[in-house]
DNA sequence: ACACGGAAGTAACGCGCGTTATTAAAGCGC
DNA sequence: GCGCTTTAATAACGCGCGTTACTTCCGTGT
């Protein structure tokens, strides 16, 4: 079934099937010739050859998107935004798991390449700085959910600061006074940010941040159990009525310090998580209120400035921060 | 940068660079020439063009994977299995979510045959039957965690009936004998053959199947907490010191209803989960023994049958089972 | 000397389509 | 009747490549 059937089966020149497909602009079709086109399209169920038409147009309507992992719970939420972004721009995501191998890496953006992608979306699993194969360098890229150390590349991240703001704030908001911070690793991004926004939130509630409510816990819910412990171990006048878990999985672990004291959640600790592991904080109990990574949106996001980037146009902002909305459960 | 700019780089024929990078059988090419070539490639950074060359060869090398939810933990797994099967294969997928919407999956069906692919993967999130858009019928398709109510397709399911089995023999081998079942829905698949797999075992141990132990869960972690109850408050004599639940976020219940009397896991109560959630089974405390689906060896089997079917081969089986791997981990 | 077979290489066609001339017919004013 | 514009439609080229059929050259056997 090419157009060339569809053609004589309408008795005009396969130019004229193209010219209907296209919409050209310019170009006079009589309604009843489009017509007649049209249902011979129907009749015999042709479908253009998207393969063929992104040879002659040079136009080959692919995107790439290289992530980490995607059996994560992150890179699906990536994946569905940029695919619903996409597809109704009729571009198409060509996708593959570079499982932090780098050979590997490099194999799927040489295919990407040969597949003549017009752009990259470079995906990470957790925000951090990335050093992109040179490959990549010959088509328009953008990191999402990482920057490059040279700060050359767009990239698009999560608003951490505001993120950390708002879970304190909703504490705050409830009446604690003395919260505590499970934190991460304190080198990363993710752990700088929150605890900016949690001392920022803090101070401007005419607290002073108490260091020593901040522990950091290694994304583990074992080391938040144990982190969990050391503060509502202290004296009771200075033992934390709230916590502030830097991410689900150690919310996880919170939870079962406090139940094992027979506190309850959230009237004697109430807690706000980070990340929104659906599996996790919807399914904990009580459900747990955090804050969403916003994943979907900078999938869709990230399209978006492909989009533009591989039309040509100049960008408005080379590093995109999306905020991260609270997700109220009933933990606090 | 075309076969062409390859071609006069090194002098000779574009038919001859062909011939050289396809190892075309029959094509008498000496070293000399051959590495003029490949130097000739190289220094040009040449890259094929695979959409030329789909066209040219009729073989778009494109198979299509068309699952419900991306975001879900298990779509993830699938892409990976069926990703690195057809990566190798210099086969590549195109990934589309339909998002539980007959409108979309169509959309995505059409798009996908626009792009001549050569083969079709439809997965689900949920093991169940289905009943495909007949736009599918136009080329090679295969079910994944799915069957069709006629039987025609070919499909690729998990083993339920004997992970069932597994787990409860694991709880058997332990020693315990009064083993509660806190099951799903019991008209669906999954129920029915983990159901199957439980009393299988029972009897095979010589213990026949109590029906009071198996109570229907939901789904929901809250429901399974009831369920949980309800088996844990029996009479002492009669309480069950094992809990079989059928997915891991019941497990998560169930493990809330033990804790809450006192009872220890796996001490004095033991329980196995199934779906091997990582977010869930990980990260619980203590961990949770589970099975784990096999949705990425059943993913690499779907592009398996999938490159099949496209060579025009038969199938050997059309209705395959793939096997539930036992995770220890400590709740056992 | 000639026929012959293989080695080395190429011209030319076609894949399905977008696009740019170019043509043929029709309408219009005088 | 003749020029001129507009409308409707098409022939023909090229996108980058796989493939077939063909040519040329050289060594070998008789």
């Amino acid at each position: 079934m090419t157009m060339s059937d569809v053609a004589r089966h309408a008795g005009v020149s396969r130019t004229t099937v193209s010219f209907v497909l296209n919409d050209k602009p310019g170009a006079a079709i009589p309604e009843e010739t489009r017509r007649r086109i049209l249902a011979a399209i129907d009749e015999l169920g042709y479908r253009p050859n998207a393969g063929a038409r992104a040879l002659a147009a040079n136009r080959s309507g692919w995107f790439g998107l290289i992530t980490e992992i995607v059996t994560g719970p992150f890179a699906g939420e990536v994946i569905t935004g940029a695919q619903s972004r996409a597809w109704g721009d009729r571009r198409f995501l060509l996708i593959a798991a570079s499982e932090g191998d780098p050979a590997q890496e490099a194999a799927a953006l040489d295919q990407m390449l040969e597949h003549r992608v017009e752009g990259l979306l470079y995906a990470t699993t957790w925000h951090r700085a990335v050093t992109l194969p040179k490959a990549a360098r010959e088509v328009p890229t953008v990191l999402v959910n990482c920057y490059d150390a040279e700060g050359e590349l767009p990239c698009i991240l999560p608003d951490e600061v505001s993120g950390g703001y708002k879970a304190t704030r909703r504490l705050l908001d409830a009446g604690h006074t003395r919260i505590g911070f499970i934190n991460l690793d304190p080198a990363i991004p993710a752990a700088i940010g929150r605890r900016e926004g949690y001392e920022r939130a803090l101070r401007e509630a005419g607290i002073t941040p108490d260091p020593s409510l901040v522990v950091p816990g290694w994304a583990t819910a074992d080391s938040a159990y144990d982190a969990a412990c050391e503060l509502l171990d202290r004296p009771a006048a200075d033992r934390p009525t709230a916590l502030f878990c830097a991410n689900d999985r150690m919310a996880m672990g919170a939870y079962d310090a406090i139940k094992e004291r027979g506190l309850r959640i959230p009237h004697d600790v109430a807690v706000v998580g980070f990340d929104n592991q659906e599996l996790i904080a919807a399914y904990l109990r009580p459900k747990l209120t955090t804050l969403a990574l916003p994943f979907e949106a900078m999938g869709t996001k990230g399209v978006d400035m492909l989009a533009a980037l591989a039309a040509g146009q100049p960008l408005d902002t080379r590093r995109v921060t999306i905020d991260c909305p609270l997700l109220e459960r009933s933990s606090v």
